[in-house]
DNA sequence: GTAAGGATTGGC
DNA sequence: CCAATCCTTACT
């Protein structure tokens, strides 16, 4: 048991908390009370209203309103009729930013995080430094190495956004 | 390659 | 109002 990632962490920038959310523990208490616990193996980044692939650019609407809210807070979306993808809100207050949870333990994929993680909409705006069923600890692990690519599925963007290496992936799980 | 799902957005 | 779109997955 590692204590939860303070405010200040993610009242950052989207590029800096990204990868160094790799290696953090995602906490999971479910409903039954069961808690599970899974390391962060995979995140993108998605930042302010200029990157084209960020919902952010659509500007502040009933869906993208809590990203436009200080960092720490949870974004979760309905894509394609039946996956809730589970973002965090990074930065300050009217700058929108957030990372998409990619991959978490074993999970590969950010329908299966959802999935997984039992998601739903009620989870939208939730504080992760208060939540009693979704948070992430500070496992410290100060060694975590990662590579860098392109973000997935938001060739709708254009350039030079499709281009840009946001998306991060665990190399290991510290040293 | 493509169907499945439903919310969201933007256009009329 | 209506319909295209979508930060995906699993299946043919």
């Amino acid at each position: 048991m590692a204590p939860r990632l303070k405010p200040g962490f993610f009242k950052r920038d989207v590029l800096e908390v990204a990868p160094e959310l790799l290696g953090k523990t995602l906490v999971r208490r479910f409903s039954d009370g069961r808690i599970e616990r899974f390391t962060i193996t995979e995140t993108e980044a998605y930042r302010g209203t200029e990157d084209m692939a960020c919902h952010a650019s659509k500007g502040r609407t009933p869906r993208t309103e809590v990203m436009f809210r200080e960092g720490g807070l949870i974004y979760v979306y309905l894509i394609y009729g039946m996956y809730w993808m589970l973002n965090i809100v990074t930065g300050f207050e009217y700058h929108p930013s957030a990372v998409l949870i990619r991959g978490i333990g074993n999970i590969t994929g950010p329908g299966k995080v959802g999935r997984t993680l039992e998601l739903d909409k009620s989870f939208y705006g939730e504080e992760l430094y208060t939540s009693e069923r979704l948070w992430v600890e500070d496992e410290s692990n100060g060694n975590v190495m990662h590579t860098t690519h392109p973000r997935v599925g938001i060739e709708y963007a254009g350039d030079p956004w499709i281009n840009k290496p946001w998306r991060f992936k665990i190399i290991n799980p510290g040293l």
